[in-house]
DNA sequence: GTCTATAAAGGGATAGAC
DNA sequence: GTCTATCCCTTTATAGAC
């Protein structure tokens, strides 16, 4: 039984977006080829580029679902935002994973980041009190980033090893020596 | 007066350095052409390759005084700590800012970050107590790097509003938190 | 819808003149 | 020591056949 066109076109696209996805993750975005990626989706090259016109769309495409992962309502803030790290340090999606890989390096994918980072900053901004809230939130937000980096993208050896649970007891008081409220 | 050979030849690779690591401090090795950095530095492409002998040497050479920045002795960890994120606030040398760029994306970077990452937190590890010494370590640096990219690479709006003393204020207890002894 | 062929550009690297 | 000229490979992107 034969497929339709439709059925077979969006079939290929989410191969192939998924293909993407894990590349950019892994390489970032100027190491990975459009070649790379047909190969990976088993498809051809150009037919990549038929379905999305150029590479900077293709990821543009890989990557929109999830910016740099946000998720901070009001709420417990703290308890929030380990939880959201809980799911950084255990399965981040790829397409988060890509973004953040390409950030330093990619015009483009750095204002995705500063956009998203910003939305999230403000978020989390909003809950807090005092003349620095922003700054606080910016600080939270960082330190995220940066275990995030440690853990998911450099490999580093203490963080790899650590369970979610360790890493959690001592995040914890280090966020809420941050977000506590204090002149 | 003329200059000698040497003179000349040395103070050629002098200017390609700091033009080679202004750029890929600024973009990242990727992005970085053997061609902008010769230009940058008002020198000829082919005398860069007669003088570093490839990209990736001069990526190297450019970095390899300041890899990422260390200096945690033991002593008063957490007032270091913050000194050195005052330097990394401030005036980060081009040559940390270059690996740190491209530390997510070129294997080679990436390799040298985890490895000078890897000594920083066993300097840190070896002045704290208890088993989980190394993860806290490993937490701190990888904190550490978040404020430095969310600040000088990702140039959030409120890290780079924010003066240094507020900076140190809010993060002084974030870093006891995660230092002080606890089980 | 998918593939072949190829255009077009960019960039790392080399040989040799000056 | 430095520059000219150029090779050659990789990669994005396009045109058109099947």
């Amino acid at each position: 039984m034969n497929l339709s066109r439709a059925e077979r076109r969006s079939r290929s696209e989410r191969r192939i977006l998924e293909a993407a996805r894990g590349l950019f993750a892994e390489r970032g975005f100027e190491r990975t080829t459009i070649r790379a990626v047909a190969a990976e989706a088993g498809v051809d090259p150009a037919l990549v580029m038929q379905h999305f016109g150029s590479k900077q769309e293709l990821f543009s495409r890989a990557v929109q679902d999830a910016p740099v992962p946000e998720g901070a309502e009001p709420g417990d803030l703290i308890e929030r935002m380990l939880e959201t790290l809980g799911v950084k340090l255990s399965g981040l999606p790829p397409a988060s994973l890509a973004m953040m890989r390409s950030m330093l390096t990619h015009p483009e994918a750095a204002d995705s980041a500063r956009a998203a980072l910003g939305r999230q900053i403000d978020q989390v901004g909003a809950v807090l009190s005092g003349d620095d809230a922003r700054l606080r939130a910016a600080l939270v937000t960082s330190i995220m980033i940066g275990v995030t980096i440690g853990h998911q993208l450099l490999d580093l050896d203490p963080l790899r090893d650590a369970s979610q649970e360790e890493i959690d007891r001592l995040m914890r008081p280090c966020l809420l020596a941050l977000l506590h409220d204090q002149a």
